[in-house]
DNA sequence: ATAAAAATGTGGCTTAAACAACAGACTTTC
DNA sequence: GAAAGTCTGTTGTTTAAGCCACATTTTTAT
Protein backbone atom coordinates (compact mmCIF):
# COMPACT_ATOMS: atom_id res chain seq x y z
CA UNK A 1 0.00 0.00 0.00
CA UNK A 2 1.36 3.15 -0.96
CA UNK A 3 0.71 6.87 -0.36
CA UNK A 4 -0.94 8.30 -3.45
CA UNK A 5 -3.38 5.04 -2.80
CA UNK A 6 -4.44 6.37 0.78
CA UNK A 7 -5.13 9.88 -1.06
CA UNK A 8 -8.04 9.30 -2.02
CA UNK A 9 -9.92 8.34 1.24
CA UNK A 10 -11.48 10.86 3.22
CA UNK A 11 -9.19 10.21 6.28
CA UNK A 12 -6.60 11.76 4.19
CA UNK A 13 -8.22 14.48 2.23
CA UNK A 14 -6.25 17.66 2.02
CA UNK A 15 -2.77 16.00 2.94
CA UNK A 16 0.57 15.77 1.09
CA UNK A 17 1.71 12.70 0.30
CA UNK A 18 4.99 13.33 2.32
CA UNK A 19 2.66 14.25 5.33
CA UNK A 20 0.43 11.26 5.15
CA UNK A 21 3.93 9.40 5.43
CA UNK A 22 4.68 11.12 8.46
CA UNK A 23 1.06 10.36 9.38
CA UNK A 24 1.43 6.49 9.07
CA UNK A 25 4.82 6.46 10.81
CA UNK A 26 3.98 8.27 14.30
CA UNK A 27 0.84 6.54 14.32
CA UNK A 28 1.83 3.19 13.76
CA UNK A 29 -0.05 1.47 11.13
CA UNK A 30 0.58 -1.85 10.26
CA UNK A 31 -1.08 -4.02 7.42
CA UNK A 32 -3.04 -7.26 7.77
CA UNK A 33 -4.64 -9.20 5.95
CA UNK A 34 -8.08 -11.22 7.81
CA UNK A 35 -9.43 -14.44 5.86
CA UNK A 36 -13.31 -14.32 5.56
CA UNK A 37 -15.43 -15.23 8.47
CA UNK A 38 -12.83 -14.94 11.39
CA UNK A 39 -14.06 -12.32 14.27
CA UNK A 40 -11.01 -10.14 14.77
CA UNK A 41 -12.17 -7.24 17.46
CA UNK A 42 -14.25 -9.02 20.56
CA UNK A 43 -17.00 -7.58 22.31
CA UNK A 44 -15.64 -6.67 25.53
CA UNK A 45 -11.94 -6.24 24.27
CA UNK A 46 -10.73 -2.49 24.00
CA UNK A 47 -8.31 -1.15 21.37
CA UNK A 48 -6.22 1.45 20.34
CA UNK A 49 -6.27 1.14 17.02
CA UNK A 50 -8.99 2.03 14.10
CA UNK A 51 -9.68 0.18 10.83
CA UNK A 52 -9.34 1.07 6.98
CA UNK A 53 -9.76 -1.12 4.88
CA UNK A 54 -8.26 -1.52 1.60
CA UNK A 55 -9.67 -4.29 0.30
CA UNK A 56 -12.91 -6.19 1.37
CA UNK A 57 -15.41 -5.95 4.10
CA UNK A 58 -16.29 -6.35 7.29
CA UNK A 59 -19.39 -6.80 9.49
CA UNK A 60 -19.86 -5.10 12.58
CA UNK A 61 -22.14 -7.35 14.77
CA UNK A 62 -23.20 -8.46 18.29
CA UNK A 63 -24.03 -11.84 19.00
CA UNK A 64 -25.70 -12.70 22.38
CA UNK A 65 -25.42 -15.88 24.26
CA UNK A 66 -28.38 -17.19 23.36
CA UNK A 67 -26.76 -16.94 19.47
CA UNK A 68 -28.44 -14.55 18.14
CA UNK A 69 -26.97 -11.85 16.28
CA UNK A 70 -27.33 -8.61 15.28
CA UNK A 71 -25.97 -6.57 12.32
CA UNK A 72 -24.99 -3.46 13.04
CA UNK A 73 -23.41 -2.10 10.04
CA UNK A 74 -21.40 -3.41 6.97
CA UNK A 75 -18.50 -1.73 5.92
CA UNK A 76 -16.97 -1.62 2.84
CA UNK A 77 -13.53 -0.96 0.90
CA UNK A 78 -12.32 2.94 1.75
CA UNK A 79 -14.23 2.90 4.78
CA UNK A 80 -13.40 2.60 8.46
CA UNK A 81 -14.22 0.81 11.60
CA UNK A 82 -13.51 0.91 15.26
CA UNK A 83 -12.24 4.51 15.02
CA UNK A 84 -14.93 5.07 18.20
CA UNK A 85 -13.29 2.98 20.27
CA UNK A 86 -9.69 4.01 19.14
CA UNK A 87 -11.18 6.88 20.67
CA UNK A 88 -12.67 6.05 23.69
CA UNK A 89 -9.76 3.22 24.47
CA UNK A 90 -11.36 2.94 28.23
CA UNK A 91 -14.78 1.97 26.20
CA UNK A 92 -15.04 -1.98 26.14
CA UNK A 93 -16.45 -2.59 22.62
CA UNK A 94 -20.14 -3.47 22.86
CA UNK A 95 -20.04 -5.54 18.77
CA UNK A 96 -17.60 -7.96 17.06
CA UNK A 97 -15.68 -7.17 14.08
CA UNK A 98 -16.05 -10.06 11.26
CA UNK A 99 -14.49 -10.16 7.80
CA UNK A 100 -17.32 -10.48 5.70
CA UNK A 101 -14.46 -11.89 2.67
CA UNK A 102 -10.95 -11.79 2.60
CA UNK A 103 -9.25 -8.34 3.85
CA UNK A 104 -6.39 -6.05 3.98
CA UNK A 105 -6.72 -3.29 6.44
CA UNK A 106 -4.68 -0.71 8.10
CA UNK A 107 -4.20 -0.16 11.35
CA UNK A 108 -3.85 3.27 12.94
CA UNK A 109 -3.21 3.85 16.13
CA UNK A 110 -5.05 7.25 16.38
CA UNK A 111 -4.26 7.53 20.11
CA UNK A 112 -1.38 9.52 19.11
CA UNK A 113 -3.13 12.29 18.21
CA UNK A 114 -4.12 13.95 20.88
CA UNK A 115 -1.07 13.23 23.22
CA UNK A 116 -0.63 16.87 23.38
CA UNK A 117 -4.86 17.57 24.10
CA UNK A 118 -4.84 21.42 25.26
CA UNK A 119 -2.16 22.24 23.13
CA UNK A 120 -2.73 24.60 19.64
CA UNK A 121 -5.35 27.10 18.91
CA UNK A 122 -9.21 27.10 20.71
CA UNK A 123 -10.32 25.74 17.03
CA UNK A 124 -7.95 22.94 17.10
CA UNK A 125 -9.26 22.63 21.21
CA UNK A 126 -12.82 22.97 20.06
CA UNK A 127 -12.28 20.37 17.09
CA UNK A 128 -10.58 17.81 19.48
CA UNK A 129 -13.74 18.02 21.98
CA UNK A 130 -16.10 17.81 19.00
CA UNK A 131 -14.39 14.86 18.14
CA UNK A 132 -14.78 13.36 21.68
CA UNK A 133 -18.56 14.08 21.50
CA UNK A 134 -19.45 13.10 18.58
CA UNK A 135 -17.20 9.39 19.53
CA UNK A 136 -19.73 9.70 22.20
CA UNK A 137 -23.10 10.39 20.25
CA UNK A 138 -22.01 7.36 18.18
CA UNK A 139 -21.94 4.96 21.51
CA UNK A 140 -24.97 6.03 22.24
CA UNK A 141 -27.01 5.34 19.46
CA UNK A 142 -25.28 1.96 19.67
CA UNK A 143 -26.58 1.42 22.90
CA UNK A 144 -30.13 1.74 21.75
CA UNK A 145 -29.57 -0.90 18.99
CA UNK A 146 -28.80 -3.65 21.93
CA UNK A 147 -32.21 -2.54 23.68
CA UNK A 148 -34.29 -2.68 20.76
CA UNK A 149 -32.40 -6.06 19.23
CA UNK A 150 -34.12 -8.29 21.61
CA UNK A 151 -37.51 -9.60 19.89
CA UNK A 152 -39.34 -10.01 23.32
CA UNK A 153 -40.44 -7.03 24.73
CA UNK A 154 -39.13 -8.12 28.32
CA UNK A 155 -35.64 -8.69 26.79
CA UNK A 156 -35.76 -4.79 25.91
CA UNK A 157 -37.17 -3.86 28.62
CA UNK A 158 -34.26 -5.82 30.57
CA UNK A 159 -31.63 -4.31 28.57
CA UNK A 160 -32.69 -0.72 28.86
CA UNK A 161 -33.03 -1.29 32.95
CA UNK A 162 -29.31 -3.57 33.47
CA UNK A 163 -28.19 -0.23 31.02
CA UNK A 164 -29.59 2.36 33.27
CA UNK A 165 -28.04 0.18 36.33
CA UNK A 166 -24.75 0.33 35.51
CA UNK A 167 -24.56 3.58 34.05
CA UNK A 168 -26.19 4.88 37.80
CA UNK A 169 -23.78 2.66 39.90
CA UNK A 170 -27.22 1.16 41.46
CA UNK A 171 -30.11 -1.60 41.61
CA UNK A 172 -32.33 1.77 42.78
CA UNK A 173 -32.92 4.55 40.06
CA UNK A 174 -35.34 6.55 38.12
CA UNK A 175 -35.71 7.02 34.54
CA UNK A 176 -36.16 9.75 32.19
CA UNK A 177 -39.34 8.39 30.43
CA UNK A 178 -42.67 7.95 31.63
CA UNK A 179 -44.20 4.99 29.86
CA UNK A 180 -45.59 6.17 26.62
CA UNK A 181 -42.02 7.52 26.10
CA UNK A 182 -40.03 4.20 27.31
CA UNK A 183 -42.51 2.50 25.15
CA UNK A 184 -41.68 4.39 22.11
CA UNK A 185 -37.68 4.25 23.03
CA UNK A 186 -37.69 0.98 22.94
CA UNK A 187 -40.40 0.69 19.88
CA UNK A 188 -42.72 -1.12 21.98
CA UNK A 189 -46.34 -0.60 22.03
CA UNK A 190 -47.46 0.86 25.51
CA UNK A 191 -50.08 -0.99 27.26
CA UNK A 192 -48.11 -4.20 26.21
CA UNK A 193 -45.18 -2.75 27.68
CA UNK A 194 -47.43 -2.30 31.17
CA UNK A 195 -48.66 -5.50 31.27
CA UNK A 196 -44.91 -7.26 30.75
CA UNK A 197 -43.92 -4.67 33.62
CA UNK A 198 -46.63 -5.81 35.70
CA UNK A 199 -45.78 -9.86 35.11
CA UNK A 200 -42.55 -8.87 36.15
CA UNK A 201 -43.00 -7.17 38.98
CA UNK A 202 -45.16 -10.04 40.05
CA UNK A 203 -42.61 -12.39 39.45
CA UNK A 204 -40.24 -10.24 41.77
CA UNK A 205 -37.66 -9.26 39.11
CA UNK A 206 -38.33 -6.05 39.73
CA UNK A 207 -40.04 -2.81 42.13
CA UNK A 208 -41.31 0.21 40.12
CA UNK A 209 -43.26 3.14 41.32
CA UNK A 210 -43.92 5.59 38.58
CA UNK A 211 -40.42 6.46 37.38
CA UNK A 212 -38.65 5.04 40.50
CA UNK A 213 -37.10 1.32 39.40
CA UNK A 214 -35.71 -1.30 41.51
CA UNK A 215 -33.63 -4.28 40.38
CA UNK A 216 -34.09 -7.45 42.17
CA UNK A 217 -31.02 -10.31 42.00
CA UNK A 218 -31.83 -13.70 42.48
CA UNK B 1 -24.49 32.80 30.56
CA UNK B 2 -21.13 33.14 31.28
CA UNK B 3 -17.97 31.99 29.92
CA UNK B 4 -17.09 30.49 33.30
CA UNK B 5 -20.20 28.36 33.08
CA UNK B 6 -19.40 27.00 30.06
CA UNK B 7 -16.08 25.82 31.15
CA UNK B 8 -17.83 22.85 32.59
CA UNK B 9 -18.88 21.68 29.20
CA UNK B 10 -16.84 19.35 27.33
CA UNK B 11 -17.05 21.00 24.54
CA UNK B 12 -14.93 23.92 25.90
CA UNK B 13 -12.57 21.24 27.74
CA UNK B 14 -9.67 22.97 28.03
CA UNK B 15 -9.92 26.08 27.09
CA UNK B 16 -9.54 29.40 28.62
CA UNK B 17 -12.43 32.41 29.58
CA UNK B 18 -10.94 34.18 26.76
CA UNK B 19 -10.75 31.47 24.51
CA UNK B 20 -14.61 30.63 24.82
CA UNK B 21 -15.04 33.93 24.60
CA UNK B 22 -13.63 33.88 21.02
CA UNK B 23 -15.00 30.56 20.38
CA UNK B 24 -18.64 32.14 21.15
CA UNK B 25 -18.85 35.09 18.80
CA UNK B 26 -16.23 33.35 16.32
CA UNK B 27 -19.06 30.68 15.59
CA UNK B 28 -22.36 33.60 16.12
CA UNK B 29 -24.19 32.10 19.59
CA UNK B 30 -27.34 32.07 20.79
CA UNK B 31 -29.11 31.77 23.60
CA UNK B 32 -32.71 30.39 22.84
CA UNK B 33 -35.51 29.71 25.22
CA UNK B 34 -37.98 26.69 24.33
CA UNK B 35 -41.47 25.79 25.84
CA UNK B 36 -42.08 22.50 26.78
CA UNK B 37 -43.23 20.16 24.21
CA UNK B 38 -42.48 22.39 20.95
CA UNK B 39 -40.38 20.61 18.11
CA UNK B 40 -37.96 23.41 17.17
CA UNK B 41 -35.69 21.06 14.26
CA UNK B 42 -38.20 19.63 12.11
CA UNK B 43 -37.04 16.23 9.82
CA UNK B 44 -35.95 16.96 6.12
CA UNK B 45 -34.90 20.70 7.36
CA UNK B 46 -31.54 21.24 7.35
CA UNK B 47 -29.21 23.26 10.41
CA UNK B 48 -25.91 24.71 10.51
CA UNK B 49 -26.01 24.87 14.37
CA UNK B 50 -25.60 22.75 16.95
CA UNK B 51 -27.45 22.57 20.18
CA UNK B 52 -26.22 22.73 23.94
CA UNK B 53 -28.58 22.39 26.48
CA UNK B 54 -27.91 24.60 29.58
CA UNK B 55 -31.36 24.00 31.35
CA UNK B 56 -34.14 21.63 30.35
CA UNK B 57 -33.51 18.39 28.31
CA UNK B 58 -34.92 17.30 24.91
CA UNK B 59 -35.89 14.26 22.74
CA UNK B 60 -34.67 13.05 19.33
CA UNK B 61 -37.30 11.49 17.72
CA UNK B 62 -38.79 10.10 14.29
CA UNK B 63 -42.37 11.08 13.84
CA UNK B 64 -43.76 9.26 10.69
CA UNK B 65 -46.81 9.89 8.27
CA UNK B 66 -48.62 6.98 10.73
CA UNK B 67 -48.50 8.25 13.63
CA UNK B 68 -45.58 5.98 14.59
CA UNK B 69 -43.22 7.58 17.24
CA UNK B 70 -39.46 6.77 17.97
CA UNK B 71 -37.52 8.24 20.36
CA UNK B 72 -33.73 7.76 19.17
CA UNK B 73 -32.47 9.54 22.41
CA UNK B 74 -32.93 11.69 25.21
CA UNK B 75 -30.54 14.52 26.15
CA UNK B 76 -30.05 16.30 29.26
CA UNK B 77 -28.64 19.30 30.46
CA UNK B 78 -24.80 19.77 29.51
CA UNK B 79 -24.83 17.53 26.67
CA UNK B 80 -25.61 18.24 22.90
CA UNK B 81 -27.87 17.60 19.91
CA UNK B 82 -27.23 17.97 16.09
CA UNK B 83 -23.98 18.50 16.02
CA UNK B 84 -24.06 15.99 13.30
CA UNK B 85 -25.89 17.91 11.18
CA UNK B 86 -24.33 21.26 11.58
CA UNK B 87 -20.87 19.39 10.62
CA UNK B 88 -22.88 18.02 6.89
CA UNK B 89 -25.23 20.87 6.36
CA UNK B 90 -26.06 19.70 3.21
CA UNK B 91 -27.65 16.36 5.20
CA UNK B 92 -31.68 16.83 5.53
CA UNK B 93 -32.00 15.75 9.25
CA UNK B 94 -33.74 12.02 9.86
CA UNK B 95 -35.32 13.33 13.52
CA UNK B 96 -37.33 16.25 14.70
CA UNK B 97 -36.04 17.80 17.83
CA UNK B 98 -38.85 18.48 20.72
CA UNK B 99 -38.28 20.26 23.86
CA UNK B 100 -38.97 17.61 27.01
CA UNK B 101 -38.90 20.15 29.18
CA UNK B 102 -38.96 24.19 29.17
CA UNK B 103 -35.48 24.71 28.04
CA UNK B 104 -32.15 26.99 27.12
CA UNK B 105 -30.33 26.13 24.70
CA UNK B 106 -27.05 27.37 23.02
CA UNK B 107 -26.68 27.12 19.25
CA UNK B 108 -23.43 27.28 17.98
CA UNK B 109 -22.76 28.21 14.15
CA UNK B 110 -19.59 25.17 13.96
CA UNK B 111 -19.52 25.30 10.17
CA UNK B 112 -17.26 28.62 10.89
CA UNK B 113 -14.72 26.31 12.79
CA UNK B 114 -13.82 24.47 8.88
CA UNK B 115 -13.55 27.59 6.68
CA UNK B 116 -9.38 26.83 6.04
CA UNK B 117 -10.19 23.13 5.59
CA UNK B 118 -6.35 22.19 4.40
CA UNK B 119 -4.63 24.73 6.56
CA UNK B 120 -3.15 23.56 9.91
CA UNK B 121 -0.68 20.65 10.54
CA UNK B 122 -1.40 17.17 9.48
CA UNK B 123 -2.69 15.97 13.06
CA UNK B 124 -4.99 19.22 12.31
CA UNK B 125 -5.92 17.41 9.02
CA UNK B 126 -6.76 14.38 10.01
CA UNK B 127 -8.38 15.73 13.08
CA UNK B 128 -10.87 17.07 10.81
CA UNK B 129 -11.00 14.19 8.86
CA UNK B 130 -11.61 12.00 11.67
CA UNK B 131 -14.62 14.25 12.75
CA UNK B 132 -16.43 14.04 9.25
CA UNK B 133 -15.73 10.14 9.48
CA UNK B 134 -17.21 10.60 12.67
CA UNK B 135 -20.25 12.05 11.80
CA UNK B 136 -21.53 10.19 8.65
CA UNK B 137 -21.05 6.95 10.79
CA UNK B 138 -23.56 8.76 12.99
CA UNK B 139 -26.04 9.16 10.08
CA UNK B 140 -25.38 5.56 9.15
CA UNK B 141 -26.32 4.23 12.71
CA UNK B 142 -29.07 6.36 12.90
CA UNK B 143 -30.29 5.33 9.54
CA UNK B 144 -30.59 1.41 10.91
CA UNK B 145 -32.43 2.61 13.63
CA UNK B 146 -35.08 3.61 10.70
CA UNK B 147 -35.18 0.56 9.27
CA UNK B 148 -35.73 -1.58 12.71
CA UNK B 149 -38.37 0.68 13.86
CA UNK B 150 -41.26 -0.72 11.96
CA UNK B 151 -42.75 -3.17 13.77
CA UNK B 152 -43.79 -5.28 10.83
CA UNK B 153 -41.48 -7.31 8.60
CA UNK B 154 -42.90 -5.64 5.64
CA UNK B 155 -42.06 -2.36 6.82
CA UNK B 156 -38.89 -2.71 7.47
CA UNK B 157 -37.98 -4.22 3.90
CA UNK B 158 -39.49 -1.45 2.26
CA UNK B 159 -37.72 1.07 4.57
CA UNK B 160 -34.15 -0.86 4.03
CA UNK B 161 -35.24 -1.10 0.34
CA UNK B 162 -36.23 2.22 -0.13
CA UNK B 163 -33.16 3.52 1.39
CA UNK B 164 -30.85 1.53 -0.65
CA UNK B 165 -32.87 2.48 -3.73
CA UNK B 166 -32.11 6.25 -2.96
CA UNK B 167 -28.33 5.60 -2.42
CA UNK B 168 -27.55 4.27 -5.40
CA UNK B 169 -30.08 6.56 -7.81
CA UNK B 170 -31.66 3.47 -8.98
CA UNK B 171 -34.79 1.51 -8.85
CA UNK B 172 -32.98 -1.74 -9.33
CA UNK B 173 -29.59 -2.42 -7.41
CA UNK B 174 -28.02 -5.59 -5.59
CA UNK B 175 -27.96 -5.43 -2.20
CA UNK B 176 -24.49 -6.20 -0.08
CA UNK B 177 -26.22 -8.79 2.15
CA UNK B 178 -27.31 -12.20 1.92
CA UNK B 179 -31.13 -13.52 3.15
CA UNK B 180 -29.60 -14.40 6.60
CA UNK B 181 -27.21 -10.97 6.83
CA UNK B 182 -30.33 -8.99 5.66
CA UNK B 183 -32.06 -11.07 8.47
CA UNK B 184 -29.79 -10.12 11.09
CA UNK B 185 -29.89 -6.96 9.71
CA UNK B 186 -33.33 -5.87 9.94
CA UNK B 187 -33.75 -8.06 13.56
CA UNK B 188 -35.93 -10.14 10.98
CA UNK B 189 -36.31 -13.87 11.27
CA UNK B 190 -35.20 -15.43 7.79
CA UNK B 191 -37.88 -17.94 7.38
CA UNK B 192 -40.69 -15.47 8.01
CA UNK B 193 -38.67 -12.37 6.12
CA UNK B 194 -38.55 -14.98 3.12
CA UNK B 195 -42.09 -15.99 3.29
CA UNK B 196 -43.01 -11.75 3.29
CA UNK B 197 -40.39 -11.15 0.24
CA UNK B 198 -42.34 -13.94 -1.49
CA UNK B 199 -45.78 -11.92 -0.96
CA UNK B 200 -44.32 -8.74 -1.53
CA UNK B 201 -43.08 -10.55 -5.26
CA UNK B 202 -46.53 -11.62 -5.79
CA UNK B 203 -48.57 -8.76 -5.33
CA UNK B 204 -45.87 -6.92 -8.03
CA UNK B 205 -44.28 -4.50 -5.55
CA UNK B 206 -40.99 -5.73 -5.99
CA UNK B 207 -39.03 -8.33 -8.27
CA UNK B 208 -35.44 -9.99 -7.26
CA UNK B 209 -33.26 -12.66 -7.96
CA UNK B 210 -30.29 -13.74 -5.22
CA UNK B 211 -29.29 -10.37 -4.39
CA UNK B 212 -30.54 -8.41 -7.03
CA UNK B 213 -33.83 -6.21 -6.54
CA UNK B 214 -35.91 -4.25 -8.72
CA UNK B 215 -38.50 -1.76 -7.19
CA UNK B 216 -42.01 -1.57 -8.88
CA UNK B 217 -43.62 1.96 -9.05
CA UNK B 218 -47.55 1.30 -8.79
C1' DA C 1 -62.03 20.88 46.81
C1' DT C 2 -63.80 19.63 42.69
C1' DA C 3 -63.67 18.93 38.00
C1' DA C 4 -61.03 18.03 34.03
C1' DA C 5 -57.24 16.08 31.94
C1' DA C 6 -53.42 13.13 31.67
C1' DA C 7 -51.01 8.92 32.73
C1' DT C 8 -51.08 4.14 33.74
C1' DG C 9 -52.96 -0.51 34.04
C1' DT C 10 -56.26 -4.58 32.75
C1' DG C 11 -58.88 -7.95 29.93
C1' DG C 12 -59.89 -10.03 25.66
C1' DC C 13 -59.48 -10.59 20.73
C1' DT C 14 -56.80 -10.69 16.50
C1' DT C 15 -52.92 -11.07 13.96
C1' DA C 16 -48.38 -11.66 12.62
C1' DA C 17 -43.83 -12.96 13.89
C1' DA C 18 -40.97 -16.76 15.77
C1' DC C 19 -39.81 -21.38 15.47
C1' DA C 20 -39.16 -26.13 13.79
C1' DA C 21 -38.78 -29.31 10.15
C1' DC C 22 -37.91 -29.99 5.68
C1' DA C 23 -37.54 -29.52 0.40
C1' DG C 24 -35.35 -27.68 -3.46
C1' DA C 25 -31.82 -24.79 -5.71
C1' DC C 26 -27.39 -23.34 -6.20
C1' DT C 27 -22.04 -23.64 -5.10
C1' DT C 28 -17.94 -25.55 -4.07
C1' DT C 29 -14.68 -29.15 -3.89
C1' DC C 30 -12.28 -33.02 -5.10
C1' DG D 1 -19.89 -34.85 -12.40
C1' DA D 2 -21.00 -36.66 -7.91
C1' DA D 3 -21.12 -35.44 -3.20
C1' DA D 4 -21.15 -32.17 0.45
C1' DG D 5 -22.30 -28.12 1.89
C1' DT D 6 -24.59 -23.73 1.76
C1' DC D 7 -28.34 -20.77 0.75
C1' DT D 8 -33.18 -20.04 -0.01
C1' DG D 9 -38.05 -20.92 0.18
C1' DT D 10 -42.39 -23.61 1.97
C1' DT D 11 -45.73 -25.33 5.32
C1' DG D 12 -47.80 -25.66 9.68
C1' DT D 13 -47.90 -24.73 14.72
C1' DT D 14 -47.14 -21.95 18.73
C1' DT D 15 -46.63 -17.85 21.04
C1' DA D 16 -46.53 -13.23 22.02
C1' DA D 17 -47.10 -8.57 20.45
C1' DG D 18 -50.48 -5.22 18.71
C1' DC D 19 -54.69 -3.20 19.38
C1' DC D 20 -59.26 -1.74 21.20
C1' DA D 21 -62.17 -0.51 24.94
C1' DC D 22 -62.33 0.74 29.32
C1' DA D 23 -61.04 1.04 34.49
C1' DT D 24 -58.16 3.13 37.77
C1' DT D 25 -54.84 6.29 39.47
C1' DT D 26 -52.35 10.58 39.44
C1' DT D 27 -51.71 15.29 38.14
C1' DT D 28 -53.24 19.84 36.87
C1' DA D 29 -56.24 23.68 36.69
C1' DT D 30 -59.87 26.52 38.43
Amino acid sequence: MIASELQKLVLFRNMTETEILDALRVLHSMEKHIKKGSIFLHAGDTTNAMGIILEGSVTIESNDMWGNKTILSLVGAGQYFAETYALLPDEPMLVDVRANEDCRILFLYIGYLSESWSSGSWKEKILKNLLLISSHKNLHLSGRSFHTSPKSCRGRLLSYLNSISKQKHSLEFDIPFDRQQLADYLNLERTNMSKELGKMQNEGIIIFRKNHFKLIQP
